[in-house]
DNA sequence: GATTGCCGGTTTGTCCGACAATCATACGAT
DNA sequence: ATCGTATGATTGTCGGACAAACCGGCAATC
């Protein structure tokens, strides 16, 4: 008799138009494309008032469900982009005191068997893009900023070379925790970049060969060098990540 | 010149006001627990209608950035929790119609070093939790609805134990959808349970004895299994996984 | 023929004002 | 000390309003 009545919960109508409509994308009743009706037309459907309506729709339009083709004023049903559903982990993470030890280790667990699975997977068009990210990491020897950039854009292809939305999505919030510190990395050790560019050439040259077990060792080494790159910049990995606005 | 002008946009005054907010809460100048104030109030501060706070706010707390407790009517900043960022990770893949395969592969990828990681930071605590995961599993012989819950908290349980959030929260999408598939595996392949049983039991101890390498392998084996027992069950792995109604 | 200017109808973004229901709190009665 | 009540604050929802932007079509212009 720990507790014997469940806790009553009123929905307020803003959430339940929310869900009815959110249901209806989800089950494919409406889909990707379709326009939504217009916010006074959806008001008199649910029997709810405009600014009720606008409500839901806010909701919907931060959960990615809906939003508004440039130069259009009426709503259309998108799929989530990979990169902001992945921004509202990264955000999650962050206001959990995630810390660079814990990314890192995700990585270290992660990224091996991703790039394992890539070199069974790829086909001769992922090949392009990776050697091509490499190539532009390599080649660009520009501002820290881009290059941390293209360190993570190199992942990017190496993941989508797997075909698995899955694991691309699961990549994406750490890579997008990954750049910030890699700047300063980046920044602060000399000899990063040429290493990071021999890993990147490994691992490009094991994926065209189809060679699993190369992919992933040295993309583990990879990931290892990032650590050494953080303790000999100094960088604290049992610290806080946190965001620089974007 | 591809394109002289970048497009210009116009934000609208209430993602400006849910920016605004949400910054604060992401770079800690509201902390977890602060109250917001009333949305007449913020109305005031930032010079718009109440009506414009309210749809900012709406952003703000489907991100989970803000939620109401149960019984007070101020908003109060919150950390994300994990099971609905998740969610709305789960509902982005869904919309991608991803399949069955993808899902089973990134568990396969995942899930073994998860365990590995876990037999080394495992504490006793995480180990009580993660038999008493186990045997609820194995003396629950009730509704197959439980059964395929119980399967996935006992991956929650080991994924605990590493003590990563980050691995948690990558881990926690593919277990949301891999419930769904498991309620009708466990429904139609007999023998399901009895395997499921016997694979927790070996990983249990491997964690216990702090045995990397069998947490590894026998969570390969367990997940190895699932896909045998999707087979036997008929279901076609490149199915689109589809959600139901929760 | 293609571009430009203009027009009326839609739709959104934002505002204002309003009210019932709920919550917080203090105060007084038992 | 517990309970009921009054009072004020706050939210959820409503109705109505208006400017700005978009859409489609049509006429005028080069």
């Amino acid at each position: 008799m720990n507790r014997q009545f469940d806790q009553i919960q009123m929905e307020p109508a803003y959430r339940k138009v929310a869900a009815a409509i959110g249901g209806r994308i989800l089950d494919r009743t409406l889909r990707e494309g379709d326009r939504l009706p217009p916010e006074t037309e959806l008001a008199r459907q649910f029997g709810v008032n405009r600014s009720t309506v606008r409500e839901a729709l806010r909701e919907l339009e931060s959960n990615g469900l809906v939003m508004r083709r440039a130069g259009s004023k009426l709503m259309s049903v998108t799929r989530p982009q990979h990169f902001a559903i992945a921004g509202a982990v990264t955000r999650g993470l962050v206001m959990h005191d995630v810390t660079f030890r814990e990314v890192w280790e995700a990585l270290t667990l992660l990224e091996p068997p991703i790039a394992e699975s890539a070199a069974r997977a790829r086909t001769a068009d992922d090949l392009a893009v990776i050697t091509a990210a490499a190539e532009r990491f390599a080649s660009d020897n520009a501002a820290t900023e881009k290059a941390a950039h293209g360190s993570a854009e190199f992942f990017r292809s190496v993941g989508a070379a797997t075909h698995n939305q899955v694991l691309m999505l699961a990549q994406e919030p750490l890579l997008q925790l990954l750049e910030p510190s890699l700047r300063v990395m980046i920044d602060d050790v000399p000899q990063a970049r040429s290493r990071i560019i021999t890993a990147q050439r490994k691992v490009s040259e094991a994926l065209h060969a189809r060679d699993t077990d190369g992919a992933r060792t040295w993309m583990a080494k990879h990931i290892r060098d990032f650590r050494k790159g953080f303790e000999i910049a100094g960088i604290d990995l049992e610290h806080r990540i946190r965001v620089g606005e974007s």
